[in-house]
DNA sequence: ATATTATTTTTTAGAAAGCTAAAAAATATT
DNA sequence: AATATTTTTTAGCTTTCTAAAAAATAATAT
């Protein structure tokens, strides 16, 4: 016999988390996938997805991965705007650096209450975007997500605003953040090596701009807004 | 072989609480007494006493209980520490009544870490009471009592000014919250019933004062100055 | 194409943690 | 001394996870 999942136990809601974040970037979401990216056994993670299947969550084909529903994708919403409105509440009111809220909120999100969620929501003004950039969903499970495009497909001299920078390593976000690189942030591309190599970009408004030079790799997770359409 | 106590688990920090405040009140620290509170059979307590005592945490004589030792007594302050700032941040900050902080804090006080306490510690002012009047020890494990009296030890006609309410049940608490018996606030013994009768008291400073009635069983949780050592 | 080999996923069997009911042991009460 | 109560020990349950075996799929070579 076989439990039914009634909670959002932390194990679960993290694989939901996983599985979206995957399916948002049009990964397959696989087994071995998921297991590189929770740090469990492939053999859970089969579990995993045979009690998010029955669960009504994910279709489940046996050898070839997950898919959510609807509902999962629900569920999901539900995971990432708890996180989300944590990650913000750190920031701005207890002035944590960015690099550093991802953890506290990840250990954060499983114990909260609703009636938390709420109070944290009206104390941040009903937000929609967190520390990075990255859209909070609203409580009715709508994540609006602002169309752009990578810093890298940038041509030389295009000016752009940044509007998330999604990456979740804190060494690579602390580093960033000394580049001043922050989301609404304006940045221009000065020079761009070819062959996936590092560009030269100015950061900032006029007055106080300055030039930074910034690896492909990291450049690779800057989303900003595509040329022309600036809102 | 047993495994020794690293972390503290959510079972781990609420015994410790359970044991600490058992001890403050003077009980003795039983088996059966933990078992009740903690809500887990005797055999688990029998053995959480044996890991306490093992980490060095109790004295444990079998069929006799246990004592806090000074190292015990220092872990207990510091999951109160973290419970209490939670209780006031919950209350102050997130707009919680009093009678709602405890449940709340409870689920949270097992996941922050030693960064967001003293960020929240910080936020609040370097506090030393919670919203009950509770003390909150200090980091390093100091915590300072007010002393005092019960409500139901005033004489009539005695004023004083309520240091604490010590009751966890919610529903008592939001009644007390309703007749205005928050820490701080003076209260005068107007009437006192004989044989555990109910009090007659006043609530209040001089100008928008009130008189309520009290049964004995709530009037014997209202902590107040004792009479002439008001500070 | 088809057989062979490699890879991935699922199943199976069992380990470890955490708990409890019931039996045994110690203490308390009459 | 006999009986009742409390605590501890024992044995075993449930949950959650994984290593290894089995099954399915994918890749490669003939």
């Amino acid at each position: 016999m076989h439990k039914s999942i009634q909670e959002l136990a932390p194990r679960i809601s993290d694989c939901l988390k996983v599985i979206y974040a995957m399916q948002e970037r049009g990964q397959k979401v696989t087994t071995s996938a998921v297991h590189e990216q929770l740090g469990v056994s492939d053999a859970t993670v089969t579990m995993l997805f045979k009690d998010f299947a029955e669960a009504g969550w994910v279709e489940h084909t046996p050898y070839r991965g997950v898919r959510l529903t609807p509902l999962g994708e629900r569920k999901a919403m539900e995971v990432i705007r708890h996180h989300r409105l944590l990650e913000l509440y750190l920031a701005r009111e207890l002035g944590y650096s960015w690099d550093k809220v991802h953890d506290e909120a990840d250990k954060l999100e499983h114990v909260i209450s609703e009636e938390f969620e709420d109070k944290l929501d009206a104390l941040l003004g009903y937000p929609t975007v967190d520390p990075h950039g990255d859209p909070i969903p609203s409580k009715d499970g709508v994540m609006s997500v602002r169309k752009g495009c990578t810093l890298t497909q940038l041509s030389e001299g295009q000016t752009a605003l940044i509007l998330r920078v999604s990456d979740q390593n804190p060494e690579k976000l602390c580093y960033l953040g000394q580049l001043g690189l922050y989301p609404e942030t304006r940045v221009q591309v000065v020079e761009r090596a070819p062959f996936g190599g590092p560009l030269r970009v100015l950061v900032g408004e006029m007055p106080q701009q300055v030039e930074r030079m910034l690896g492909a790799e990291l450049a690779e997770q800057i989303i900003v807004t595509s040329p022309g359409i600036e809102k």
